[in-house]
RNA sequence: GGAGAGGUGGCAGAGCUGGUCGAAUGCGUCGGUCUUGAAAACCGAAGUGCCCUCACGGGUACCGUGGGUUCGAAUCCCACCCUCUCCGCCA
């Protein structure tokens, strides 16, 4: 949610952002700010009338007290009559809370003014790290060589559950443990305390950091008890703090956490889904700060550094992309994403996204810290970072480490984590 | 799942035979007096959201959540959520 005084004092701000995010329609800004209007003058008479219902309620309990029901009833007949009111005045009210809410719901982030402005193409690449393999061989694609090392199960697991369920196998599932365990440790050495969370969550951890309402058919929806399986641990995380206010001297608060992620990914299907590229279910690392507003842009650059540690860490090479504002979600300000180079198939893989959501979420959740003694709460800001998301890594470490006899070879860290370097 | 108890301000804990109750009291916090300084003692301050106001200030709502009864509800009724105790079941 964006900030309501925002939206008061500079309407066209939040309408370039929705312009420029491609998200929503403009008009909803105009919609919101007369629901505003007609709110606050909803508010001013029921607040008056209520002030006029204490005011008799205060006058008519001593005569009852006194037993002089006589000289009370005329003022028990006002009071009813302005009850009549309140409660026509409260409903009017309470429409007008979920219409303004509804609306500013719909309403995307503001963009940081370093955000290109633009499509997919304007995405800005930021920044190349490492050395892409050669071959002497073409190389195979990993869900060829998953399927000759029998490291992934992909028929078994559409079997049981259904496509985009693998099962990992022997090799392929201990190489996920190894780097559920690689990542946690490097966060934990980044200062990280490690979490682990629920992956079942309600409803109003879901508005909380955006899922819900705008992803709603994202989500698997558990509807027997009304809870949603997380599309990633950002999710409660970030709603470890709903609805508190956070010490200022606590600040910043790091979390790190490893969950299974569940994504329905309606929509989405074509060549680039084959084998690990997109699943239902995946594994992932994910980075979470709670910072000062001020700090935001430095942790960004922080959370953005940790995030390229990890994949230094497995020698992957990669490179870093400013996502251009048609490429960002409802409630990024600013998002950059590190995408692997995965050999076999000749193309870059999205293995991360780090986000600045300033007080967008913090706002739903309503996580709020006290600046100093005495001081008014404020809004944290939000940032996250996957650090990382498993299937992809995956795919780029088998498609990269490949050899010629058809085995691979793990980089040295992974291989001290997995405790073998080498499959086949 | 069954039976019972309970959810009140930063914490603890009254109030719950409805009527200036946003709420006693204690602890903790902050400011002050005293002291060379500190402690103790004493005095005082201090919740959050929303609305009106340039401001000072004022109004209103909030005692787990949502409804209801009533002129009036923290106090009565209903539903739900959560916690605790006992029983059952169980990795």
């Amino acid at each position: 949610m964006i900030d309501l005084d925002l939206l008061r004092d500079d309407p066209d701000r939040v309408r370039q952002s929705m312009e420029a995010k491609r998200i929503g329609d403009p008009a909803t800004v105009d919609r919101a700010l007369d629901l505003d209007r007609q709110r606050r003058r909803a508010v001013t008479a029921l607040n008056d009338l209520q002030r006029r219902q204490g005011e008799l309620g205060r006058e008519i309990g001593p005569l009852m007290k006194a037993g002089q029901r006589d000289q009370a009833a005329p003022l028990v007949e006002q009071s009813n009559a302005v009850k009549a009111q309140v409660k026509e005045h409260e409903e009017t009210v309470r429409q007008l809370d979920a219409d303004l809410r509804a609306a500013m719901l719909e309403i995307p982030n503001t963009l940081h003014p370093s955000v290109p402005v633009g499509g997919e193409d304007a995405n800005r690449i930021e920044h190349e790290w490492g050395a892409k393999p050669t071959f002497d061989f073409e190389p195979l694609p990993h869900w060829e060589i998953a399927e000759r090392h029998g490291l992934v199960d992909f028929e078994r697991g559409a079997k049981v559950t259904g496509a985009g369920f693998p099962f990992y196998m022997g090799k392929g599932a201990r190489l996920q443990r190894a780097l559920i365990g690689l990542f946690l440790d490097l966060a934990g050495e980044a200062g990280y305390t490690e979490v682990e969370a629920p992956i079942l969550v309600n409803e109003a951890s879901g508005i909380g950091t955006g899922q819900l309402p705008d992803k709603e058919g994202q989500m698997y929806h558990v509807t027997g008890d009304d809870l949603y399986l997380v599309p990633t641990a950002e999710v409660p995380l970030t709603n470890l703090h709903r609805d508190e206010t956070l010490d200022a001297g606590s600040l910043p608060v790091l979390y790190c956490g490893y969950t299974p992620c569940f994504r329905r990914e309606a929509g989405s299907y074509g060549k680039d889904v084959r084998g690990l590229n997109r699943l239902h279910q995946f594994d992932k690392v994910e980075l979470v700060r709670f910072v000062r507003p001020e700090e935001s842009y430095e942790h960004l650059e922080a959370l953005l550094a940790d995030a390229e540690r990890a994949v230094e860490a497995l020698g992957l090479p990669y490179r870093r992309l400013t996502l251009a504002s048609g490429d960002l979600g409802v409630t990024q300000a600013k998002t950059y994403d590190l995408e692997v180079w995965s050999a076999g198939q000749q193309r870059w893989l999205e293995v991360s996204s780090v986000s600045n959501f300033e007080a967008f979420q913090a706002r739903r959740a309503n996580v709020r810290f006290r600046p100093e003694e005495g001081a008014k709460p404020e809004f944290v800001h939000t940032l996250n970072g996957s650090g990382l998301a498993l299937p992809r890594i995956v795919a780029a470490l088998l498609e990269n480490g490949q050899q010629a006899d058809g085995s691979v070879v793990l980089p040295p860290r992974l291989a001290q984590a997995a405790g073998f370097d080498r499959i086949g």
